[in-house]
DNA sequence: TGAGTTAGAATGGCACCACCCGTC
DNA sequence: GACGGGTGGTGCCATTCTAACTCA
């Protein structure tokens, strides 16, 4: 399975969501996660710590790796226009695109979605990240609003939490973090993981 | 005075700085805020509300409406390469950077910063963004980094509330948001303005 | 079913009508609002926000859209004549005229209304909008008057809360509108919804 | 002197405007008001009672009545098009625009209004009518705007009051009404006739 | 008859509470 | 486990306007 990670926006947890999906599936079978940002931050990422049980390459060595793995994750850069998100989604058995919660995003991110589903894809999905904890209602708002407009979008959603930050900093996946809210991190993924198979 | 922002990455309050320190120019003498980013946030925000006291036109109207406005300030994209940095510094009087403070892009910051200041420019200064409240210390922590490499960094900084939020969605600025926070919002920004000075 | 608002005065509440009604209607059916008003206020109203769950399009646009609606809602202009009225009487199931209680136009309402009636219509019926709360009696009076001549009225009425115009501001129903009396505000225009069903 | 007034939206208190601005020229020199309204409220006005101290007619006498008049007020009707105002405004000295403070209709009263002072007209003024009182801010924010657009505007305004409806009814000027809030009603208006002086 | 008082309603501002997160 | 901070929800208060009532 080819999952692509592309964001409308930037600062959605793009790349977080790369590594702990990649790290979800590499429980099920090997997994390759490339590496298609020019901040190369899921590779900076990798090489902070000890490494990832699964294999993180830059994008271009995809043609060399692909073949060893069962699935792979790629993480691309920021697409603000709905042709880029179509070359991506052409690519890939899906597209995810992580979106925060934010009224200044909220606009684009819909006009975007729908011109996706114009052009005639409907191999996306849109998850919700870095959801503030309740009684915050951004979130339920914007997945009303994207479920009228007939969108796919993830059950599960990823609360924002200083766990992923401390993770991206130690170089681990979140679920190897010391902090309180590691496991619920963790578990936020895993739904999404599960949603996906 | 031409002040242009730039992020190393996205999602890291470049429009909402641009909008309000714009807004704070416009109550010294006529500014512009020029929309250089491809997603037109700012343009789409002032179009959402009732109108900003300043002038907002994409980038492309530069030429044409320059010479009627004292201050300039220039929302550009997310430019992560240093090389693309100089490009927008050479281009005007200060370029502030926004970050929000983050350990995944921490490194990536300094590096861009560095390889900055390595290539001759001292004109442009950081400007932290969407910092939480305390105990939270990576805003500290950040701040500490960047002044120990000798990177010019505002003392003010804006915290991460929801008052900006309400804003964007309303189409507004900050200040004359229905919001608890509003004020303390508008003063951040107002302090930053002032330092500019 | 089609629903034409069109009022005697301005100023009556007659897009707001319009704009909730079609709302209430929408959780009925597909609907679709047809903005006939030269001011456009219906459209800007729509696109100042995120946009309605029904669909609003300016009136023109009438015969390439309305066969896939099943009630349409017609927002028209100002018609202080009787012989106007009846054109728009004419053109659908039922005529809604929004009326604020005003010693002013009291009159001319009447005399319009009953010019009408004695055309031959009878598919029109009277709103009551922007009631004062009591200890007003000024609409009661204007009901009082209304009945006796015989003229259909909505026993609903709705009254002159902020929320409406919140709701306006921010492009948004008054159901959604961050206000203490929206779900009142709401509740006035479900009841006028299913007097007419 | 001869004065209009339009305004951009119906319901905003331009022919109580128009009633007791022509009341206030009367105290100075004879007057006379001229009904340009199809609603004809002026003149239904003024023969609900025992008649107004100065004369009122349609607007079709106005060559036969104008030269025995010092002073003359038109009531004119809702004129939503800048180019209807422009009209308008080249036939008098002044054109007065009441408006009521609603976010409704800001939008398009802004954009009415700066329409006219590009076509090349600062002949005209803006009157703020049906004022809510304290703690409502609507009136001060649409104040500010219209100053900040450099829209010429009454620095006196009109608050909400049943006293002019009384009137209204009665067939009278606020000032002979019997109300707690007459005397307050009328130097409202008091104050913007010396404005115009 | 006229003036002062009272009750009811709507608005905005403020304080308080519960919930959640992050640090110590 | 305690503490500080942000967010949303609820409730209270001051202000204003209207109509009805009371009292001189």
């Amino acid at each position: 399975m080819i999952i692509t990670l592309a964001s409308y926006k930037g600062g959605a947890g793009k790349t977080t969501s790369a590594v702990h999906l990649a790290a979800y599936f590499q429980t099920l079978a090997p997994t390759l996660l490339l590496d298609g940002d020019k901040t190369k931050n899921a590779l900076n990422w990798s090489q902070r710590g000890k490494g990832f049980s699964f294999r993180v390459a830059p994008v271009d060595q995809a043609a060399r790796l692909a073949k060893n793995y069962e699935h792979i994750v790629i993480d691309t850069g920021q697409r603000p226009d709905a042709a880029d998100l179509k070359e991506a989604v052409d690519a890939c058995d899906l597209l995810i695109i992580p979106a925060t919660p934010s009224p200044l995003d909220t606009d684009g991110l819909i006009q975007t979605v729908l011109a996706l589903k114009k052009i005639g894809t409907d191999s996306f999905r849109v998850l919700l990240t870095k959801v503030p904890p309740p009684p915050e209602r951004d979130a339920l708002e914007l997945r009303k609003l994207l479920e009228d407009e007939g969108v796919s979008i993830f059950k599960g959603e990823i609360p924002r939490l200083k766990a992923f930050e401390k993770a991206a900093g130690a170089g681990e996946i979140v679920q190897q973090t010391n902090d309180r809210n590691a496991t619920r991190a963790w578990d936020s993924y895993m739904a999404v993981g599960k949603e996906l198979m």
